[in-house]
DNA sequence: ACCAGTTCCCAACAAAGGTTAAGGATACGA
DNA sequence: TCGTATCCTTAACCTTTGTTGGGAACTGGT
């Protein structure tokens, strides 16, 4: 695979989140980046271990869980391509929740030692990764709010327009229909109900005419509804550098 | 106040959970601190706002928590003397929550200036504090763990065990009884309940002899009962610095 | 075309949690 | 010490969500 197009999507999420120079994007460029296929359904770092590489997707999907010694699994977040769920493995060296791709994935493996590096000799891309985590962060604390106030309805709508808000930086569009590869037991996983709960919101959302979640895609069908049901403000994303 | 009694939390935590060396820790002295008083329930920065400097708790007690459209409040952290719980705004220029005092609190404003001076100065200061985000991004996984995966009285019990091991940080111990200032209300907004609820599994849980937790303080009645209620896992705080 | 394994779907019932409303305790200032 | 505000407490009732168990639809492999 050709080095433009492993950090293309990377670099583009990054430059617009905040201000990269050439220099820095340059250094990023020349990232040692071992690129590998990852099955769908597959742990990449598991709760427990100490990474010592990042991984950055570069097509497909995966999510960051924690299971509970009840077996409860809770979702804690879904990542799309340019994103590096595990950037905080950089400081935090054991992993407190697992990283696990959702379908067939093209993922970048890059060296702790590597990354390290480059933030010593560039430190405004230090800063960079720092800010990434802390959207990170706001985007955990949004996820509190989410499972915390919303009714399930309400909990599936934001889901969904967060990830396609999120999709937008790299894509530049945002489409009535895309990719939502979840089944609906990890719908409900994500949202802290049970599949049949899950089954059941989905069921009247796609009934009340405002979304369609199924086979692995979001169909928008009522845009001001879905908007006014899930209540979505982007400012906690920050995806405006001067935010 | 002396200068030394304002740092030192913060530094016994730090160096508790990354490792500091003389010039760091000369460093971190050295930065300027306007020493303020607050009183209880009152706001430090509210979402929206662009802050310029970073608070630091001296002595009482903080909560972050948004609101949403509906008029629901969900709080999103509790934070202690020591800890510094607007880091994340050295990078995130915009606040997307508030943070508010619990009770009269001494508070410490340091700018971002020198903030941002000093990490330019002592990369490795800048990396403790870039992990000390991380930590906190890691507590706000459990919390959607917490609200998302357990029942009632569950959460109760896991936070209570977290706010105790991290006063621990800095206290050096982990008594039966402590400080826990949230009012019935408060602790719903914290769990993703309503007040009354809240009562009711207070009210149980001092009923079976758990714990109880009443009048701003949290007596802990069975060690094992409560532990094995909530499910504590102190791994996700980091607070090792190997780990 | 068939099979096994998922995933989706649904119904009936149970439990947890929300709502409303009201009385009682506590703290604090005049 | 009296009031006022806040907090705690409880009860009755209602809604949402969980549980159990089953069947239908789809998927990928042979």
């Amino acid at each position: 695979m050709e080095r433009e197009t492993v950090l293309a999507s990377l670099l583009r999420r990054l430059n617009t989140v905040s201000k990269l120079d050439q220099a820095d994007i340059a250094a990023i460029r020349s990232l040692p980046v071992a690129v590998r296929h990852w099955e769908g359904g597959r742990a990449i770092v598991s709760d427990g271990e100490r990474p010592t590489e990042c991984c950055l997707i570069i097509e497909g999907f995966c999510i960051r869980s924690k299971t509970t010694e009840r077996g409860g699994r809770q979702i804690l977040s879904i990542h799309i391509p340019g994103e590096i769920p595990d950037l905080q493995s950089l400081h935090l060296q054991v992993m407190d929740h697992d990283l696990i791709t959702l379908v067939p994935s093209t993922l970048g493996f890059i060296s702790h030692t590597s990354l390290r590096a480059l933030t010593h000799t560039q430190p405004n891309v230090a800063e960079v990764f720092w800010r990434d985590t802390l959207i990170d962060a706001a985007i955990f604390r949004e996820w509190i709010v989410n499972v915390g106030q919303r009714p399930a309805p309400a909990r599936l709508a934001h889901t969904v327009l967060e990830l396609r808000r999120r999709l937008a930086l790299t894509e530049r569009a945002e489409p009535a229909v895309f990719e939502f590869p979840l089944t609906q037991e990890q719908i409900g996983e994500a949202l802290g109900i049970t599949p049949v709960h899950a089954n059941r919101i989905i069921k009247q959302l796609r009934q009340d005419g405002i979304v369609d979640v199924s086979r692995g895609r979001v169909h928008v069908l009522d845009e001001t509804k879905l908007a006014e049901l899930a209540q979505f403000d982007d400012r906690y994303l920050h995806q405006d550098p001067s935010a």
